[in-house]
DNA sequence: GCAGGCATGGGATACGGTTTCGGAACCCGG
DNA sequence: CCGGGTTCCGAAACCGTATCCCATGCCTGC
């Protein structure tokens, strides 16, 4: 019955469609279409009507095996939905776009399992990076996982970016983009301490997540310059959440009172934070100071409007696209011991209105 | 010198290597790596064992030349930062992923040309859906621009689905998956007549907006049923966005004042129109209430926290998926006249601290 | 008027898989 | 010991495109 080929085809048009309805080689359209050869101006002229009239596109699939393709760059992130992460997408689609590549995206959800089956995806894409996006868990395991992912991606040509994390150790083929994490927190706290708060409520966020830590670190540093004890009772870890920052402040308003500001992980957890001191009827920043960190859109749109520290999010996208297409374009084998593989993007602090001198100092 | 594959070769391995490395056919690995076939389990055992060792993954693009191949689905998006397309994005990839099929994703900034490109890049990557986020401008030219969508990606054995769009006029191959809109705009405007206001400031966003179209409307639509007159003056039309709510705020304060409430298009409009009743030295709501639209995180965040209506977003993401998944499982044949290309979900009104009674009314 | 060069177009092959088809080995009962 | 039916596996034909290599036609220079 049906022929390789039948009349009003449901399929989608093939090259080979085109050739033999514009009477010419299956080479010609090809070379009509990538341009990449000289061509006469009529030939041009009749590929490009039929092409027209089918509407046809070539196929991705095909082209990429065949040699040519388009680039493309997955994005794997553990939650879409949150801010800082969807900047740095942003970012790095941008980009890509820019260049003429395509992204991909993938979500973790914090599952090793599925961050595993994400990038063995990505490599049978064959896409030319993977982008992990955002803070780590700093299990014992962690390193040896990104270390073999960083070896699986560049033995199959592709290549491994740490968006946001720490880099790895030791000889491995990953370029990391990082952000001056712990001075943006030493920055923060000396804010707070310079304006004369000595008991600050901490909530660094989740212990095993580097993140945290690196924003902890900062702020201890900080309190040790200005010979300021922080005491551990202070410090209360959880989730980067909403929710946490509620729970944390109202835990320690009865447990461990007394404090005159808080210095929260995220800018997230500064408003839930704000939203139960305000519950206790106390005043912000009258009776008691807020920072977050992260510098998201929400920061300025909540009242008092935050002071935090800016992290540049899209821009540390656009750095990694650009880390990969360079390192690309030099070829695959320049690639050992380039300094490249480490860029660290600066941070500062966005003084806004939730910081002011602790009561006891206005009289 | 070199031959086709030499030793230590830096390029991935091939179904042909692991063949020849475990002794076998290229058949029989093929077979045993996509299991469809039955297989002995000593040549499985083999098989494996090399591709292992290998770190051996399929070349996703010649498999789908084959035939076979990992579905793939596209979301363009205008800007990935806006938090209700996130949710929506993590509706159609969580819903994705859970079948095994890959997202890719693109933006294309208001900018028709680019949506153009987007959805033949797309064509191209033979994907088997492309879903378009977010509301459309309701020009002239859009209907036709869709259509030509619709049947283009159809003819590619594609198809194209509009969320939170209208659906398209006449007979186009394509599924949308709304809200009741106006529905969810009228029981927001309901709610603020019914506490007793009169003299509501109305935001519903850019007037070529269809979403904006549709929330005036709807708030036209209880203003009626309540006999009261919603005074044009106080309908101001600009973007979604934070410092649209809080400007038409700051100016009809100045040319409009009196009125008791405000109707804003956005939770993020509400935020910037609570901003600057602030700053004016008004309070939410004692003096002034507001109400938002769809439920956005942010509108738990704000203080007081917002009234608004619940838009299920993610869940039109995950029904977004189902649709072209079960289309593509009944066969691209049954596809004319299935009731199922036009779902549409339901809103309601979430109550929470941002109304209060007109104080005319409360003495 | 003819040889050589240049500009173009076509045929064949490669890319890395999946799948169909057919053959070999093996088991069984007669 | 042999025929017929199962099981498994291998050879080969695609999937749709890019590109290498060669053939052709025309122009140019002598």
């Amino acid at each position: 019955m049906s022929q390789r080929k039948a009349a009003g085809d449901a399929g989608r048009a093939t090259i080979r469609d085109v050739a033999s309805r514009a009477g010419v080689s299956v080479a010609s359209v090809s070379r009509v279409l990538s341009g990449n050869y000289p061509v006469s101006e009529d030939l041009r002229r009749r590929v490009m009507k039929v092409v027209r009239d089918l509407d046809y596109v070539t196929n991705a699939h095909a082209r990429s095996l065949a040699g040519g393709g388009t680039p493309t760059v997955a994005i794997l992130i553990n939650n879409i939905t949150g801010a800082a992460f969807a900047h740095v997408a942003k970012g790095v689609e941008g980009a890509a776009t820019l260049r003429g590549w395509l992204s991909l995206v993938g979500t973790t959800g914090d599952d090793p399992e599925r961050e595993l089956a994400l990038v063995n995806l990505m490599r049978q894409q064959g896409v030319a990076a993977v982008v992990l996006l955002g803070g780590a868990y700093d299990y014992d395991e962690y390193q040896l996982r990104m270390a073999r992912f960083a070896r699986s991606l560049d033995a199959a040509g592709s290549h491994l970016v740490l968006v946001g994390r720490p880099p790895l150790e030791g000889d491995v083929p990953a370029t990391t983009v990082d952000y001056d994490n712990e001075g943006g927190a030493y920055a923060m706290a000396s804010h707070l301490l310079s304006a004369g708060h000595r008991r600050v409520l901490v909530l660094p966020g989740h212990a095993e997540l580097t993140t945290a830590q690196g924003r902890l670190k900062g702020a201890q540093r900080a309190f040790e310059a200005y010979g300021v004890e922080l005491h551990p009772d202070l410090v209360r870890h959880g989730q980067y959440d909403y929710e946490h920052g509620y729970a944390a402040v109202a835990r320690a308003l009865y447990e461990t009172p007394g404090f005159t500001a808080v210095l929260a992980g995220t800018d997230v957890v500064a408003a839930g934070a704000m939203q139960a001191l305000r519950a206790a009827g106390l005043r912000v920043p009258e009776d008691v100071s807020i920072v977050g960190y992260d510098d998201i859109p929400l920061s300025a749109q909540l009242t008092p409007q935050l002071t935090t520290v800016h992290v540049p999010y899209e821009e540390m996208g656009r750095v990694a696209l650009r880390a990969v297409a360079d390192r690309r374009e030099v070829g695959p084998d320049r690639r050992r011991g380039a300094d490249g593989d480490h860029l660290v993007l600066g941070t500062h602090v966005v003084v806004r209105n939730s910081v002011k001198p602790p009561s006891t100092l206005r009289g």
